[in-house]
DNA sequence: GGCCAGGTGTAAA
DNA sequence: TTTACACATGGC
């Protein structure tokens, strides 16, 4: 493998997910939603973020003023089932407030937060904001992570910072756009891309799948 | 029973 | 500026 388009390519002949997921791997993309979940997911698997998605849910909860709003205590009982739930919760309720301070409401929020606003607030991490910006703001972003670095270390290929790995991600990616578009019959956009990418990688990093075989093609 | 998960912040060295 | 540790649950 010589870069990260190669990789791409290896990987959408994959079927590592269904159809319908792969299209829209993080749930509910472009919701309210996706910044509870990129906290929540924080060193935690994705079922037990559902049960705690499905907890705020059932009490009308997943939505901006409400979290914002919310008795940290009560917060923090309904997210049990995602661990840290202490941090998580204050976290969580902070950034809400902060969003609604700033931004008034979700919509605002998307159009205009940046990187350096997310990454600013605590509990935002690189990739936590990158999450947001991407799954939830519809940002042509890649988010990368523990699975896309060990991928890429068993490649040989290893990086200082979160941001090197990114920019290397990105850059095979959109050296070769138009190599892609043809692949997907323009049927595809950056987004997009960038979107299933990063999910693949997540799917065969938990699928425990040996590496090497995806570049047997 | 240890290990790990769709990380991040902070304190010590 | 690195490294170590805390944060915590639950499934395998």
């Amino acid at each position: 493998m010589n870069n990260s388009f190669e990789l791409f390519v290896a990987l959408k002949n994959q079927n590592l997910l269904s159809q319908t997921e792969d299209l829209n791997w993080w749930p509910n993309s472009g919701s309210f939603e996706v910044i509870v979940g990129a906290i929540l997911t924080q060193q935690t698997k994705w079922v037990k973020v559902e049960k705690s998605l499905e907890n705020l849910r059932v009490h009308n909860l997943l939505h901006l003023e409400k979290i914002a709003d919310i008795d940290v205590k009560i917060l923090a009982e309904f997210i049990k089932p995602s661990g840290f739930y202490n941090t998580k919760a204050k976290r969580l309720k902070m950034l809400c407030h902060k969003i609604i301070e700033v931004y008034s409401d979700f919509d605002n929020f998307k159009n205009e937060v940046t990187r350096e606003w997310l990454l600013a607030q605590k509990g935002i991490g690189f990739e936590s904001a990158d999450a947001i910006l991407c799954y939830g703001c519809g940002r042509e972003i890649l988010v990368v992570d523990n699975y896309t670095n060990k991928l890429l270390k068993s490649f040989g290929y290893e990086f200082e910072t979160y941001e090197q790995m990114q920019e290397w991600m990105m850059k095979g990616i959109e050296e070769n756009l138009e190599n892609i578009y043809k692949l997907y019959e323009g049927k595809i956009n950056l987004y997009t891309i960038y979107s299933r990418f990063h999910g693949k990688i997540v799917e065969l990093g938990k699928s425990k799948k040996d590496i090497r075989e995806i570049l047997l093609c």
